[in-house]
RNA sequence: GUCCCCGUAGCUCAAUUGGACAGAGCGUUGGCCUCCGGAGCCAAAGGUUGUGGGUUCGACUCCCGCCGGGGACGCCA
């Protein structure tokens, strides 16, 4: 059905438009401010009245005289400085109630007019670590809008824009190589290094004298490499490499995390230090391998440069970085099933499959003209930005030392999904510090011309993640709280309350309730707050049975369900009562309130779906929970006389299949029978 | 220093191109189980929307100043 805020819409904007002979109108129909006022309020009547210069008052009445809406409402009243003031007719509201109980698939939700290709770049882990809360809201937020785009009917692609490809890779590569040293016992300095981080991660020059003989080390085994002597580059880590790869040996995630943490230190701490350490270059006169010294803490930038290179040369390079992606994403999956979000292998497209096009970029922008060069880097000044001292903000494309950057990369990822996915909008689901990032990003985007002014590019940005002392939440010791440590918290508190509410439940009922309620609680408040906004994640508030909560939405669900089961013990047949269902019984406030708002369903999706929004929805599903409580408070169901017993089902099996559909298909939070 | 975002009830947050009397929850206070799940419902108290101006019939919303908090600002993503 079409929605009724939208022929409301309209009708009064045509009958605006006759009355005061303006083209276009807007009525802008609104719910109302207040019940009183009725369901529905035009706000729009005003604004125009201020445009053509005449009475607000006079022109509502004139456009009331107009309108025929005798179908929908009851006769429109003008009140205040002129709105217009409608209110549904009964007979509307129940024919509206039975055409979403025929709809079981949509509750008569209608698919968008005009389809569109919406590509959403969302979560984006990163290549060797493990997903830490710094990416929950990117991919539960993008999560719930592709969902929500698609049952509009939309072709939502997912874009999963891993970290694959940057200087990051050569860290995670060091960090394998120190890994595999330390499992090798041979040589005694590498044994254990890993736990020497800690113990020497405040103390500088002892940090710096295990720099120094780490370089000492690496030269040594180099040259031991060069002088066909097998070093541990062949001996050792090429083997354990294959080990990997064939499944013969195992790595965890969070064990190759360490290392490059571990990595990062040591080339901090190398930094002035003067430190040299050989690696290998071919000549280009001969083409023979030959050495060539470099600062130690570039080391992990000239092993990216190595990856980036290709070719049988640096077969290490492709062998470690293929594993890595595989490690990754195989955790990351295991966190997305966790989180019941509907990302898998086939929508990453990461960083790194847009390397081919990254020099095309930059000579494209710089033969149109738009990027020139300033500090050895290529950059590009759009229009509108200006740095600290007034001059033009560059963004750049590519580093002085001719490596490219996320700017660039995501350059590519425009012209890609604009030309090869046919986009018509593209949503960037990142935190809000990359506001001027995707700000330059488009400009630039659109000054190329790969993107016209018919796709829509647009930042869905949101807040931090806060902890109770309002700082960014980190653990004890400083570190991103790991994504699934978090939700298996949020699980253990769970099924702690389901064990103290309903102990008498089988095993894994109470497990699976703990999974539903305790992930739940997490995305729910997520999705309830405003995304724009910061956030204190608080264990004890999401999981609290009263307010806006995944725990009240899940218990309202699990209240209806208990009526359906105990309709049968007291002979009520649900299924043929409301089939033969033709006329309601609407009388109560209750039901009427109840009923008003389950029709408004589809609202609440458009408007959510139009802004990116999903604490509307949120809201929507909040107020239908209250009202559905408030309903059940007053009115007994099963009890019912016979002539609104029926009615009352019918209210009863919408509300639960609306929070159904709004929770679990929508915002993939499971709902449970019993809890 | 420049730019961006935020400041709403004791606390946490809403408020959909500027609309009517700024709404919820928590907490507080007072009611409600011979009846389908009390993880609930009903009600009350609680506000000069940081502050001072301006635009408007109408401002939490737009403009300007100030105060307070956060973020971004040339080779990280």
């Amino acid at each position: 059905m079409k929605l009724v805020i939208d022929i409301l819409e309209e009708r009064i904007s045509t009958a605006m438009a006759a009355v005061a002979g303006v083209e276009v109108c807007a009525a802008i129909v609104r719910p109302a401010a207040d019940l009183k006022f009725g369901d529905y309020q035009v706000n729009g009547v005003m604004a125009l009245a201020k445009k053509i210069k005449t009475n607000p008052r006079k022109l509502a009445e004139e456009v009331v005289d107009k309108l025929d809406l005798g179908d929908i409402c009851e006769q429109p009243e003008v009140a205040g400085p002129g709105f217009i003031n409608l209110r549904l007719k009964p007979d509307f509201l129940a024919e509206k109630l039975l055409e979403i109980n025929e709809d079981a698939d949509r509750l008569a939700v209608k698919k968008a007019d005009k389809p569109k290709t919406i590509v959403v770049d969302f979560s984006s882990p990163n290549i060797a670590k493990q997903m830490h809360v710094g990416h929950l809201r990117s991919t539960i937020i993008g999560d719930a809008i592709c969902r929500m785009l698609e049952f509009l009917g939309h072709k939502v692609i997912r874009q999963n824009h891993i970290g694959d490809w940057g200087t990051q890779f050569g860290r995670a590569f060091l960090a394998m190589w120190h890994i595999s040293m330390g499992r090798d016992h041979k040589k005694l300095y590498y044994r254990g290094e890993l736990a020497l981080l800690r113990g020497r991660a405040k103390d500088n020059a002892g940090l710096a004298s295990l720099c120094e003989s780490l370089c000492r080390q690496h030269v040594d085994d180099w040259r031991a490499d060069s002088n066909q002597q097998l070093g541990d580059g062949e001996k050792v880590f090429w083997p354990f490499v294959q080990r990997l790869l064939s499944g013969e040996e195992h790595v965890e995630l969070r064990e190759i995390e360490a290392a490059y943490q571990y990595v990062t230190k040591l080339e901090e701490t190398a930094v002035g230090m003067g430190l040299l350490t050989p690696t290998r270059e071919r000549a280009p006169e001969t083409g023979e391998w030959r050495e060539k010294l470099i600062p130690y803490e570039q080391l992990s930038r000239r092993v990216t440069a190595m990856l980036q290179e290709g070719g049988e040369d640096n077969e290490q390079e492709q062998a470690v970085w293929q594993y890595l992606i595989k490690k990754t994403m195989g955790e990351c999956n295991e966190v997305y099933r966790l989180l019941v979000v509907t990302l898998d292998d086939r929508h990453v497209r990461g960083e790194s499959a847009y390397n081919k096009e990254l020099p095309g970029v930059v000579d494209e922008l710089s033969e149109k003209g738009f990027a020139k060069e300033s500090d050895g880097a290529v950059c590009v000044f759009p229009a509108g930005f200006k740095n600290k001292d007034g001059e033009a903000l560059p963004f750049i494309i590519q580093k002085s030392d001719g490596a490219y950057l996320y700017a660039t990369t995501d350059l590519a990822a425009v012209r890609y999904r604009v030309n090869e996915l046919k986009a018509d909008v593209i949503l960037y689901v990142t935190d809000s510090r990359q506001k001027m990032h995707f700000e330059m990003l488009f400009a630039v985007a659109r000054m190329a011309g790969w993107a016209s002014d018919n796709v829509e590019l647009t930042h869905v940005m949101f807040g931090s993640i806060l902890g109770e002392d309002g700082t960014p939440l980190k653990t004890r010791s400083g570190e991103n709280v790991k994504l699934k440590e978090l939700l298996k918290e949020a699980v253990e508190r769970a099924e702690a309350v389901v064990e103290e509410k309903n102990p008498e439940l089988p095993d894994d009922k109470k497990a699976e309730i703990a999974n539903a309620v305790g992930i739940g609680a997490v995305k729910y408040a997520d999705y309830s707050n405003n995304r724009t906004s910061d956030y204190v994640f608080s264990f004890d508030k999401m999981l609290a049975m009263e307010g806006n909560t995944a725990p009240y939405m899940q218990y309202a669900y699990a209240r209806i369900k208990s009526i359906e089961r105990k309709a049968q013990g007291r002979d009520v047949d649900i299924e043929t009562e409301l089939a033969s269902l033709k006329e309601l019984s609407l009388t109560e406030p209750a039901e009427v309130d109840l009923a008003k708002h389950i029709i408004r369903y589809g609202e609440a999706i458009a408007s959510t779906a139009g802004d990116y929004r999903p604490n509307y929805l949120t809201s929507y599903l909040y107020e239908l929970a209250q009202k559905f409580s408030t309903f059940y408070t007053s009115c007994p169901v099963l009890i019912a006389e016979p002539e609104k017993r029926p009615t009352r089902l019918l209210l009863c099996d919408l509300t639960a299949r609306t929070i159904r559909h709004g929770l679990s298909d929508l915002l993939g939070i499971g709902v449970v029978e019993q809890m």
